[in-house]
DNA sequence: TATTCGCGGGG
DNA sequence: GTGTACGCGAATA
């Protein structure tokens, strides 16, 4: 089932199936007969609806509320004719104070649920004679009688397109705008090809390898006709939902081509545009943009395709300057057949994305386990899949779900906030054998052991025998009644370990398919507590989400006093599910068996499926901070075997603002400190690298500092390093200017003026003899990270640099910088601030009494230099 | 130190 | 379509 919709006849709402069957074949399937319905709860509910010609039926039924542990009770069914009509039935029936159930399902969904069939799986259909009414592309069509899902591991088998546009705007500097910018080429790639072609490029210009047009209507219509004749189940590309499909539609709708490439031709392809992004609906196909795929799945610095399809495809990317498209557009036969290739690689890259990395396989067993249709579990998030999951399962049981009210974002629930998970205090120093125990899926199983839900909730009453959670909530016991998130979370993580241990004996396309399916159980399982504390979900509840982290809280401190009083191991640190226990005298396999035997000990005491388990050993282990530590880490692979590795918490060794050396320098640190334990050494290596940089040994290469150009110059407001450069570049007449959106290299060179005036191309700088300025490159770039790595060491910034006994190197910056930098002369605009000279403080601006609070005066500070060499012009 | 602002991807 | 509604780093208060 790749997606459903619905359709008015004779003013009758029929449900569509668009699926395909087990060979390929498209299948339409038609229902009809399925009516909208929400429940009601207030007084008058029927006299306010008598006459309604929209509510086709009003009844009483029995049905539980889900919030607060509480019987069944009778509510109104309201069932209507038309699904378009609902919102005015339900807002009607709000205005005069009547609470409303599920009065904001979409009806495909209500149907959906109701009918216990879901997104990407097999239905069973009881299918009559054949009737459209409404133009459908599909192999076949049917009229169904009834649907029922059924078990069916595999896949159908899919067809791919995936698609790049270019455009030529006459402003070069900007991106094109599809109110004027026409589209010039589309290149479409196949799997499995069309007509025994694997790709195909159109262009209102000929060349070779090209399927010319006239003019971009007729272009722009066989691309309707190719998708309508391939009928592709899946739509890629990249960036394509928030570029290309919303560029085509708006040149179609100036071109008077109609966008009919879905598979109903009286249902046009749509972009609504909510936020910044748009949202495509192609009836019966999917879109999934690789971009977003990529986005989601990897944590990149950049999301550009050049970048992308280097690091999860290893493939090059021939690189055409977005600004030369226009030239090769307009030039020789060489350069358009050059722009013919790039466009063409785009959408083979975007699809070598989707099928090489298997991008939809994790998209998929999402959606067969959630019920949502794949294009939901694309574009939606998880607060989307778990309502449309919780809705079949409360209403299975009898429960009905609230109808999302559009309350204000409540902001002294944002102040109070949820407490979250307890952080211990990491005990300072570097530690050698740590074992590292966390508890498996720690909030779902404190919801299953505890009986949290919300149907569990005491809301009030009494009852004796309830579970008392730490923040005070309480909950029925499993006698009194099982919740349902209690069951759905057991049945998920039973289910999932099923699958983990069929996976072992699996291989190939199934055992990746299995591994999807367990992953993907897993975000569900662990989804259900963030939804609770997230304040527009349907079933919000802080009471709830409170009693999970408290009983979490709880867990965890009661294990660390177990570990330290039990068994005299000291715990160097802990996060929300996880403890560091330092192992003394033991090696690796020592300290191993003491990790589990614990882990097998302490599970036993705790209440309930609780587990604590053996995960791995950090040999080495620093903590800088809550949350920031780096460690040495091995752990059992799945051939037994110990596999290394280095683990960084909340510590980036590479960032975009500082350069290489800044990173390679930090690299080799950690790895000192942690592999050789050598913190002496590690200092050593340091001052080597600063004294290299004060002689000028160090490549301009390794200091070179990139930031993106994001906008014209001009609009910069204040002062930056790489846009100061730009403006001298303009100034030199330099042949290739950077734009906008690219990247800008520089190195900061000595000078008197301020920092943001001295950054420098550094082919400038070489030719020139310019020095760069070891000083800034120290205190800017070498220091502050090191600096907070050394001092979780206990080494101080003055042992650091060998200030007191050795008297070399921090005498050496300085003299350094007495002879090359003259006193700078400080224009008043480039005050950057004022520090104080007694206690150092500093501020931007100072009190008004001219002198700091502590009495002291100031000193100006700017961005050329520290404060006390400071002259102001 | 908190809060607001602006951009990403794409031509 | 019984609609929806980002997230992170840099700039600024």
């Amino acid at each position: 089932m790749l997606d459903v919709d619905y359709v008015l006849v004779n003013e009758k709402p029929v449900l569509r199936i668009f699926g395909k069957d087990a060979k390929g074949g498209t299948v339409c399937g038609f229902y009809e007969g399925f009516s909208p319905y929400f429940y009601a709860l207030g007084p008058n509910v029927e006299e306010r609806l008598s006459g309604n010609p929209q509510v086709a039926k009003i009844e009483k039924v029995s049905r539980c509320l889900p919030m607060g542990y509480q019987e069944p009770r009778e509510i109104y069914k309201v069932t209507l004719r038309n699904p378009a009509r609902t919102v005015e039935v339900r807002e009607g029936l709000v205005a005069a104070g009547i609470k409303t159930f599920e009065a904001d399902i979409p009806f495909k969904y209500r149907w959906m649920s109701d009918s216990g069939i879901g997104g990407m799986k097999w239905v069973k259909a009881s299918e009559s004679n054949a009737l459209d009414t409404i133009s459908v592309i599909a192999d076949s069509k049917v009229q169904l009688k009834s649907v029922s899902a059924i078990e069916r591991e595999e896949d159908a088998p899919l067809k791919y397109m995936s698609l790049d546009i270019e455009t030529v705007s006459d402003d070069e500097g900007k991106m094109p705008e599809a109110g004027k910018d026409p589209v010039v080429m589309i290149s479409l790639v196949f799997e499995p090809a069309y007509r025994g072609k694997k790709h195909m490029i159109l262009s209102t210009r000929r060349g070779e390898g090209v399927e010319p047009s006239e003019k971009e209507k007729d272009m722009l219509q066989s691309f309707v006709d190719i998708v309508k004749e391939y009928d592709p189940d899946v739509i890629t590309g990249f960036n394509i939902s928030n570029f290309d499909i919303p560029y085509i539609l708006e040149r179609m709708r100036k071109n008077s081509v109609r966008p009919q490439f879905g598979r109903c031709s009286s249902k046009y392809v749509r972009a609504d545009k909510f936020a910044n992004n748009y949202r495509i609906g192609i009836t019966g196909r999917i879109v999934a943009d690789s971009y977003q795929m990529v986005k989601r799945g990897w944590n990149l610095k950049r999301y550009g395709l050049d970048h992308v399809a280097k690091s999860l495809l290893g493939e090059e990317k021939a690189d055409v300057k977005k600004s030369e498209i226009g030239k090769l557009w307009k030039g020789s036969n060489e350069d358009f057949g050059r722009l013919a290739r790039y466009c063409l690689q785009d959408s083979i890259l975007a699809m070598n994305l989707l099928l090489k990395r298997d991008l939809l396989d994790k998209y998929i067993a999402l959606s067969k386990i959630s019920g949502s249709l794949l294009q939901d579990i694309l574009e939606g998030g998880e607060t989307q899949r778990i309502e449309h999951y919780l809705l079949r399962e409360f209403n299975s049981e009898g429960y009905v779900i609230p109808t999302k009210t559009d309350k204000k974002v409540v902001v002294e629930e944002n102040g109070a906030g949820l407490k979250g998970g307890f952080v211990l205090e990491p005990k300072k120093g570097l530690h050698s054998m740590v074992v590292v125990l966390d508890f498996k899926s720690m909030y779902p199983s404190l919801i299953t052991t505890y009986n949290i839900c919300p149907t569990t909730l005491l809301t009030d009453g009494y009852a004796d025998d309830a579970v008392e959670t730490p923040g005070g909530a309480r909950f029925v016991p499993k006698s009194v009644r099982h919740g349902i998130m209690p069951r759905i979370l057991e049945r998920m993580m039973d289910e999932r370990g099923k699958v983990k241990k069929q996976m072992r004996a699996a291989k190939g396309k199934t055992r990746k398919a299995m591994d999807m399916k367990q992953l993907a159980l897993k975000v569900m399982s662990n989804a259900f507590y963030g939804y609770f504390g997230y304040q527009r979900a349907k079933i919000h509840s802080l009471e709830i989400a409170g009693a999970i982290t408290g009983l979490g809280r709880q867990t965890i401190q009661q294990t660390v006093k177990m570990i330290e009083e039990g068994y005299g191991h000291e715990v160097v640190y802990g996060d929300t599910d996880s403890v560091m226990i330092k192992i003394t005298d033991s090696d690796l396999e020592g300290a191993e068996k003491i990790g589990r035997d614990m882990a097998e000990k302490i599970t036993k005491k705790l209440p309930g499926i609780i587990e604590l388990e053996f995960e791995k050993i950090y040999k080495r282990f620093l903590p800088l901070t809550k949350k920031r530590y780096m460690a040495w880490s091995v752990e059992r692979g799945s051939d037994g075997q110990w596999k290394e590795e280095m683990v960084m918490k909340g510590i980036e060794t590479v960032r975009r603002d500082w350069c290489e050396l800044t990173s390679e320098t930090m690299r080799q640190i950690i790895e000192i400190i942690l592999k050789q334990d050598d913190v002496k050494d590690a200092v050593s290596y340091f001052r080597d690298v600063v004294k290299s940089l004060l002689d000028g040994k160090i490549e301009m290469e390794k200091l070179l500092i990139t930031k993106t150009i994001t906008k014209k110059p001009e609009s910069y407001l204040g002062i930056q390093p790489h846009v100061e450069l730009m403006k001298k570049m303009k100034q030199r007449r330099v042949m290739e200017m950077p734009g906008i959106g690219d990247r800008i290299g520089y190195v900061i060179v000595r000078g008197p003026q301020m920092l943001s005036k001295r950054a420098e191309d550094p082919v400038y700088a070489m030719d020139k003899g310019l020095c760069v300025d070891s000083r800034y490159y120290i205190d800017n770039q070498l220091l502050p990270p090191l600096e907070r790595i050394f001092s979780a060491l206990g080494v101080n910034k003055d042992e650091l640099l060998g200030m007191g006994k050795q008297m070399g190197l921090a005498e050496a910056i300085n003299n350094h910088r007495e002879k090359d930098a003259p006193v700078p002369v400080v224009d008043a605009r480039d005050v950057s601030g004022f520090i104080c000279r007694t206690c150092h403080k500093s501020c931007r601006r100072p009190p008004l009494i001219g002198v700091c609070e502590c009495g002291g005066s100031f000193l100006f500070s700017s961005s050329s230099g520290p404060a006390e060499r400071m002259r102001l012009s």
